[in-house]
DNA sequence: CTGAAAGCGCTAACAC
DNA sequence: GTGTTAGCGCTTTCAG
């Protein structure tokens, strides 16, 4: 089992008696062959355990069949389910996905440098970039999607899902029953979703008659949410929803209520989550949230993605899909109030 | 800002009034070149916005830079943090992270497949694995790493955390605590690292002189662990400890135990887990848990994998990582008479 | 130190 | 249909 040289087409080629042309063609699906020439060198190249090089098929055919995935370390937990469908899809079709996880937007720059360094066909990316960033890939030919991010170019498309709605959607359930003080906990990702979020809620209240929620800002983790939620308390006594732009957030925001307060959920204030995490689900929670179709996001990223390799310079699209509201315990208005909200709203 | 066609070292070449091959070399760390002439031709380069074709690259080199990961379905989120540090190390060295989750473990071979396709340098792979695959690999030159898996091949390296270790000393500190009846939960993983977990932890039940602990299989998720600890309840009303492969099921496991029974955690019944996840620090849970040295694991493994890569016949490494038990509020035994238990088993 | 030339393994015209 | 030939963009001898 010494490791040896690796078999190529012609290996393939001389063992079946055919050209070395031939071969390729007997491994592409629209090859001009004759059926028995291509059973004939099939059976040769599985005796030798041939695999065609993707590396040099990319060269050749200028498309490398690869995809790049940038993804915020703070998101990735959303995206982890989503990323199976993913590499699967790509493996039927024999692709793959190129992975780089960053830690903060300001790396992702480097991160579409490396992407296109290895000829990838079009990045999917769920970070900020920069405008050069943009640029470079537009520049090398490379489809770019954006997910849940927004870019002024007209050459990018982007998949978002409705961020402000269900955010104004929730802001209405709430004053449904009878909230009058609500509060909006900032979130990660540079805010960029947060914002959305806050600002279809802060929307929301308005519209229900109420006073703009109140914000804040806290790092994006469990502690953060904790002690924001302390330090809304000090500031509003009266506060009786709290809105947080995500779920890990509204597990600190919980906590601190009931453990360190005392104050019951959702009888005295409201939780409302966003990302409909795993832990929204376990009983000592039980966290109304909303859950984003990731998959069929990046499903959708990707379908864009394709499209406009083949049509590079089609319009911009930009696809919003429906978040859905899960309701659970730590909110009270009913499925069908949220529902006509949802209604209100389109 | 259409899409021009890639500039080559051609283009650089012919910018700088020098030869192609001198571009090349003014690219690679060790090519010998003056200063004077590198400096030139990264000037011309910048000017076009030129970078290396890592693809092009590869095919004359015969290596990628390019890691394959496989990484199971299940177990994904407990490598979701590490990817960060494994593709931030591998970008700096200009490489990347192909990745691949799988399902089940079946697909693992059609993953190795695809990533054998891209003349991936390395595999690290945290699925079990057919000896096929692992042959295949071998015959193809491609260093192999298993994470948390096992083969017999001579030819891939492994790394491991002390999943027996551990769980024998947890075996232990709950003995000490005075516990009778133990019983543990299956889990994930195709049952691969629950299998070692469990004879560590039995083993540690035995040399404690408890009987071996009742074990039961489930599914992996949050509902197994529920309806799991109901079953061992029934089987055992004297039950004292439950050790759960997984944090996942540990939720559920305590859950089963607090709302649906009224039994107090840990007053009653002691319950451990494993992964360490967010969750488990969480006010409503803290349970006590195993923390895998994930990050340096992984980190390991690239390492153990690039050394196979410069000496393919070097005989097979195994590096075993130290976990650590993470006391929370669902076990009582003291830190001090953990780590004794630990020292014991070494 | 620099340039010329020969591949790396495959695809894609182009002839037959 | 099938074989021949010319690249894809780079690295790497090999001369000079």
């Amino acid at each position: 089992m010494s490791a040896t040289r690796r078999k190529t087409s012609y290996d393939v080629a001389q063992l079946a008696g055919v050209s070395q042309s031939a071969v390729s063609r007997a491994f592409s699906e629209d090859g001009s062959v004759s059926q028995k020439m291509r059973d004939k060198i099939r059976a040769a190249a599985d005796e030798l355990g041939y695999r065609p090089n993707a590396i040099a098929r990319s060269l050749g055919k200028g498309q490398s069949g690869l995809i790049g995935m940038i993804i915020n370390r703070h998101s990735q937990q959303s995206y982890a389910a989503a990323l199976t469908g993913i590499t699967e899809i790509l493996r039927e079709s024999g692709g793959g996905v190129l992975l780089q996880v960053v830690d903060a937007d300001s790396l992702a720059d480097e991160a579409i440098a490396t992407l296109l360094d290895y000829q990838v066909d079009a990045i999917i990316c769920s970070s900020v970039l920069s405008n050069t960033a943009a640029e470079q890939c537009a520049k090398s030919g490379v489809a770019l999607c954006l997910v849940n991010r927004q870019t002024d170019s007209m050459l990018v498309d982007e998949v978002f899902s409705d961020n402000e709605g269900v955010s104004f959607a929730i802001a209405l359930g709430l004053a449904s029953t009878g909230v009058q003080n609500a509060a909006y906990i900032y979130g990660p990702e540079s805010g960029f979703v947060s914002r959305l979020r806050f600002q279809g809620f802060s929307a929301g209240c308005v519209q229900a008659g109420l006073a703009k929620p109140s914000k804040i800002y806290c790092d994006f983790t469990y502690q953060g949410g904790y002690d924001a939620a302390l330090e809304l308390l000090d500031l509003n006594p009266n506060l009786d929803a709290i809105f947080a732009a995500t779920d890990t957030m509204a597990f600190g925001v919980m906590d601190a209520l009931r453990y360190s307060k005392g104050i019951a959920v959702p009888d005295t204030i409201q939780v409302v989550g966003f990302d409909d995490e795993a832990t929204a689900a376990y009983r000592a929670y039980q966290l109304t949230s909303v859950r984003q179709p990731m998959a069929v996001m990046l499903l959708e990223a990707v379908d864009l993605a394709r499209n406009r390799i083949k049509n590079p310079k089609s319009p911009k699209r930009r696809v919003e899909t429906k978040s859905k509201v899960i309701q659970r315990k730590t909110a009270t208005w009913t499925i069908q109030s949220a529902i006509d909200s949802g209604r209100n709203q389109n």
